[in-house]
DNA sequence: GCCAACGTTGGC
DNA sequence: GCCAACGTTGGC
C-alpha cells in the first residue's frame, strides 16, 4: 500500500481544522500542479498520508486516511485539477520538524527535502516507517 | 516549439 | 520580508 505526504499552510488550513472536520472528513482542493495531482490520482482509498504543516511549524504533525478517490474539484475554473477527500486519523504524539528530517540521513532522499514545493508528495515504505517511529505512533 | 518573463511557493 | 527554485504563460 502506498503512502503519502500532503502539505497545508496551518493558516489556511490547519491539522487541527482536520480534526475538526471529524470523521466524515474533507475534500483536498487546491491541487493546481500536474505532478501534484498524478499523485493524487494514484491515491486509494484506505491510504495513509502525512499531514505537514508548511511554513509555520514545518512539522508534520498527523496521519489522514483517504476516503474519497480523485474527483473533479469544482473551485478550479479550469476543470483540468481534481481532490479526493481524507479524514484524520492519528495524531503524531512528537510532531517530526523538517529539521529533524534533514538530520536523518536515511530520509535525505524524501521528496520533501528535494522537491519542497510539491504539494502531494509520495512517501516510501521505509520513510513512513521511519517517521512513524520518530513520532511515536 | 523555444525561451524569457512572470507568479507562486516555501524555507530561511 | 527576502529570495531561490520551480512551474506556467505568452510572444516570437
Amino acid at each position: 500500500m502506498a503512502h503519502w505526504l500532503i502539505k497545508s499552510e496551518p493558516n489556511k488550513w490547519s491539522w487541527d481544522d482536520q480534526v475538526a472536520a471529524g470523521k466524515k472528513g474533507t475534500f483536498w482542493n487546491g491541487v493546481r500542479n500536474h505532478q501534484a495531482k498524478q499523485n493524487l490520482m494514484a491515491m486509494k482509498v484506505g491510504e495513509e498520508a502525512f499531514f505537514y504543516h508548511s511554513n509555520e511549524g514545518k512539522q508534520i504533525v498527523g496521519i489522514v486516511e483517504i476516503i474519497k478517490p480523485y474527483y473533479p474539484d469544482d473551485s478550479d475554473p479550469t476543470g483540468k485539477f481534481g481532490m479526493v477527500d481524507v479524514r484524520a486519523k492519528t495524531p503524531l504524539k512528537r510532531p517530526v520538524t523538517l529539521e529533524a528530517i534533514k538530520a536523518d540521513p536515511q530520509l535525505k532522499h524524501m521528496v520533501l527535502v528535494n522537491n519542497s514545493r510539491l504539494s502531494v508528495q509520495p512517501v516510501s515504505d521505509d520513510e513512513w516507517q521511519i517517521i512513524c517511529a520518530e513520532g511515536g505512533v
